[in-house]
DNA sequence: TAGATGGACTA
DNA sequence: ATAGTCCATCTAC
């Protein structure tokens, strides 16, 4: 089938110009627009459409200006420096061969409209490239959207992804939510969600206007009100089909470029890689200036004025694209004491990435870039990546060679792919700062650069763009590239010097840095590598169950309201409950707002039946949304598995966390939560086991305070809330009733919280006296976690931190601050975060030893970490043994001064290892 | 389209 | 009341 590119040739302009950074050339002529614009139409000529028009808009007004003179009169006038790019991108595009359509009187989406449509009729295949949303409305079998910037395509399913409508329903979709910078007017307060709901609920926009004054709330009144305007904004949002054009579809041929003028154009405005592409492309020899800049050995040249962002003079970046610099390479590994190392790839998620570059350094300021699959028009021959890995593989896998890396746990995750098992990890800078200070700054490599070295580096929006404009890094060309990546692992090894012999320095800080945190990372590798296996029919089920009880409950709701609303939305909930219906409003938000929260619903909830019903309905929202929607999405297609990230350098107490999916905040309280759990399975033949440390931090409470009322209980096995009360309220512990043992455990809690009367109080619903009471109760029944409490306290105030059993240092911001609430909330961290902070570091140690006698084994993966527990599968023969190994690893990796107790389980779930 | 806000889940 | 992550909505750029 033929195929036509029509290219939206405003819209790439106006967006290259505010995504990419503001280029000029030497003679400062502004050309940031004009390079995206020129590597979009290179990408285009890779596919090699049939037919292809460059549609452009033509000066004037049009008649949507006719129709209403207020459209588009918000825009700010054309900045000079992207009107002045306008005739050099014509006279580009039209040397390149493109034809340009520029149609007066209307814009250029109807010019598209009308071309698309002709050319379907015809059963000729349309792409329409354009960054602009609104021609998702063309949308249909035969008709693709095309973003070039950002690689991706929108087909029919597509458009329902995005918007939650149909294509058709495009129009009146954005004639509802009308659009400011435009002035398109449209239901005030209705975006994207509400049309979507509408559009579903009354099939159109006829339907919608027809039903108005069924629709309830502050929104129904927004939706009346602009029902008269509403007419005028589907017209002004309707692409035309139909305009009358002098040309036709066969008309469309790309013609044989003007090789000279473009020459001379690229030279002027200093595209390198273009100018490149067409020396490669072209036999003649004819006498050109040279390519602004050499690639490879020797110093970095000095940069095109076309990237004033690239820093100069500061390393020396060698581009290796030969066998005998790779040669030359491998001999300075062999040599090196220390392996600077880092991967360029397509994509943050570990798992999804594919390689691109490697580079390498192993002496300041000298480091290297090896592109292997750089693959933009026109890029140059680079190494076979096949042949840079297998030389590099000895290395890497060696451990006696030691490497440091930023951030190396991505990396490899990364070689992993490509069959290499790093070895021989002796530091990462991210872990050296991380140690050295968890707050004083993020673990980035720009932020450590700029904190540690003083050193601005290169930042990857510079090189790639950001947003969704953001290019592969596969996309941006070798010399930029190798400025950037080659200072990454330059930038490495010169924070390594610069961290290291403070952390040497430091003997406690460097224990924990050599005992934990560095060999945990090749553990948490291996996690993520894993995966967890996820039952997907169970939670497809789950949310059909849950979208069943959320729409009646949502009638309810309404029904009980008197009208309809968003019941996601904290605004209008709150406009109904304490405006509408009056009841009183009995918390307020930070900002000063009656806060419909948990709590204060749960206050007003004797009163009405709303309350309760908003109660059941967010609960349900949260567990659709977040997991049984979302975690089956998100099941990697090659392993079939869900593959979480955790974080090393995020949590100020130690703790690691864990995104993409949280793993660390799956349900367990509630009956429909601990059906998300029943779907995280084992596969046949294996088994699930969890491992839960028991009140582990009550235990180091109890060690690290030496109360001896404490240490007792932990010893003789007690149920440690139950003792609690028993000691406060004066009673033999069968005497306990179930309100004083859940009093007590509230202060335990609290205690680890750094407890005040206030938050005992509000969490028992009980007065700020009693609460005092109870607390001083509890001090002269426990004396030694007072007299702790007091001097972790002190500790905070004299030295800035806290420490660990382990001797992990813990800073804490506002210990002196002038605001009476912060110093407060300063000092329960303090106090916390030695207990919070110690269990981080025994299970770490844990999950090392337990990594360590999994080795080799194949009948056991640890698969996850929540703080206090480990998960594991585990082959169904295999079970006494691995419970008991796991049993003892975990419990012995720490000595304290009561036992640390695990409770193990297993089963065919998650939910049922518990 | 990014950031703030409010809410909800975990240990 | 300690430590996090993620979602939908709404606002401001």
């Amino acid at each position: 089938m033929p195929k036509l590119t029509l290219i939206d040739g405003s819209s790439y302009l106006y967006r290259a110009f505010h995504a990419l950074p503001p280029l000029s050339n030497a003679k400062g002529e502004p050309t940031g627009a004009l390079f995206g614009v020129v590597n979009m139409l290179r990408a285009t000529l890779k596919a090699k459409p049939d037919y292809v028009a460059f549609v452009s808009d033509a000066p004037g007004p049009t008649f949507r200006n006719v129709l209403y003179e207020q459209y588009k009169a918000n825009r700010p006038p054309m900045p000079d420096d992207l009107r002045a790019q306008i005739e050099p991108m014509l006279k580009i595009v039209g040397a390149l061969g493109f034809p340009i359509l520029r149609v007066s009187g209307v814009e250029a989406d109807d010019v598209i409209g009308t071309l698309a449509s002709q050319a379907h009729e015809h059963g000729v295949e349309v792409l329409i490239s354009t960054g602009d949303k609104d021609l998702a409305q063309l949308v249909r079998t035969g008709i693709t959207l095309i973003n070039t910037m950002t690689n991706t395509t929108m087909d029919s399913a597509g458009v329902m992804d995005k918007f939650g409508v149909k294509p058709e329903q495009i129009v009146d979709f954005l004639s509802l939510t009308g659009d400011t910078v435009d002035n398109v007017p449209g239901v005030s307060k209705c975006g994207p969600k509400t049309a979507a709901k509408w559009l579903a609920e009354y099939g159109s926009l006829d339907g919608v206007m027809a039903n108005a004054d069924k629709v309830g709330g502050k929104i129904g009144e927004y939706l009346r009100e602009a029902l008269p305007a509403l007419p005028l904004s589907r017209q002004l949002v309707t692409i035309k089909t139909d305009v009358p054009l002098d040309f036709t579809v066969p008309q469309l041929m790309l013609r044989e470029p003007d090789v000279e003028a473009l020459r001379e154009l690229y030279t002027r405005y200093e595209f390198k890689a273009a100018l490149k592409e067409l020396d490669g492309t072209t036999a003649e020899t004819i006498t050109a200036p040279p390519p602004a800049t050499a690639t490879g050995v020797g110093p970095a040249p000095a940069p095109a004025a076309a990237k004033p962002s690239i820093a100069s003079g500061k390393g020396e970046y060698e581009l290796v694209t030969t066998q005998a610099q790779l040669d030359a390479w491998l001999a300075r590994l062999q040599q090196a004491p220390l392996i600077a190392f880092d991967t360029e790839t397509t994509s943050l998620d570990s798992m999804q990435a594919d390689i691109v570059g490697v580079s390498l350094c192993v002496e300041s300021c000298k480091a290297c870039y090896i592109p292997l699959a750089h693959d933009y028009p026109g890029a140059p021959q680079q190494l076979p990546r096949d042949l840079v890995l297998a030389a590099l593989k000895p290395i890497l896998e060696d451990p006696t060679r030691p490497k440091v890396g930023q951030h190396a746990k991505y990396d490899m995750n990364i070689l992993s792919h490509y069959g290499i098992a790093v070895q021989g990890l002796k530091h990462d800078t991210m872990l050296e700062s991380y140690v050295w200070n968890a707050t004083a700054t993020r673990h980035d490599m720009d932020s450590l650069a700029k904190r540690y070295l003083d050193y601005e580096t290169v930042k990857y929006e510079a090189v790639a763009g950001k947003g969704a404009k953001q290019i592969s890094f596969s996309q941006v060309d070798l010399d930029t590239a190798c400025n950037y990546a080659a200072e990454d692992a330059d930038i490495t090894l010169r924070l390594h010097h610069a961290l290291w012999p403070q952390l040497e320095s430091e003997p406690k800080l460097r224990q924990v840095y050599e005992k934990i945190e560095i060999p945990l990372v090749p553990v948490l590798a291996g996690m993520e590598q894993r995966g967890v296996l996820i039952d997907v029919n169970e939670l497809r089920k789950q949310s059909q169950h849950l979208g069943k009880r959320m729409h009646e409950l949502q009638q309810e709701a309404w029904q009980s309201a008197g009208h309809e609303f968003n019941l996601d939305s904290p605004k209008q909930l709150q406009a109904i409950l304490f405006d509408e219906l009056g009841l009183p409003a009995k918390l307020k938000t930070p900002t000063g707002q009656p806060s419909t929260n948990e709590e204060a619903l749960e206050a007003i909830a004797h009163e009405h039946a709303l309350p309760r019903l908003i109660l059941d309905y967010r609960g349900l929202a949260k567990l659709r949304s977040t997991y049984t929607e979302k975690l089956a999405e998100i099941v990697n297609p090659r392993t079939g598995r869900v593959h979480t990230s955790y974080h090393q350098g995020a949590v100020a107490t130690g703790r690691i966390s864990s995104t993409d999916p949280n793993l660390q905040n799956i349900p367990v309280r509630t009956e429909e939560g601990r059906r998300i759990r029943q779907a995280f399975i084992a596969p046949e033949g294996w088994q699930v086991m969890a491992a839960d440390y028991s009140q582990i931090e009550l235990r180091i409470m109890a060690h690290l305070s030496g109360d001896e009322g404490l240490l007792r209980a932990f010893h003789a096995g007690d149920d440690i809330h139950r003792a609690t009360a028993a000691e406060v309220f004066g009673l033999e512990p069968e005497a306990v009733s179930s309100n004083q043992r859940r009093a007590a455990k509230a202060i335990n809690f609290g205690l680890m919280y750094g407890m005040s009367a206030f938050g005992l109080a509000r969490q028992l619903g009980i007065d700020r006296g009693e609460a005092s009471d109870y607390m001083a109760r509890y001090f002269s029944r426990y004396p030694g976690v007072h007299a702790f409490m007091d001097a972790t306290r002190e500790q905070a105030h004299r030295d800035g931190y806290v420490e660990t059993l382990f001797g992990r240092r813990l800073y804490l911001e506002n210990l002196s601050s002038r605001n009476q609430a912060l110093r407060a909330g300063a000092e329960r961290a303090a106090v916390n975060a030695p207990m919070q902070g110690t269990a981080a570091d025994i299970i770490k140690r844990a999950m090392i030893a337990v990594a360590a006698w999994l080795k080799g084994r194949d009948d056991a993966h640890m698969l996850m970490q929540v703080h206090d527990e480990l998960v594991f599968e585990v082959r169904a023969d295999a079970v006494q043994t691995v419970r008991e190994a796991i049993r003892q690893h975990m419990s012995g990796a720490a000595e304290l001064r009561v036992p640390l107790v695990v409770e193990i389980g297993a089963g065919k779930n998650w939910d049922e290892a518990h």
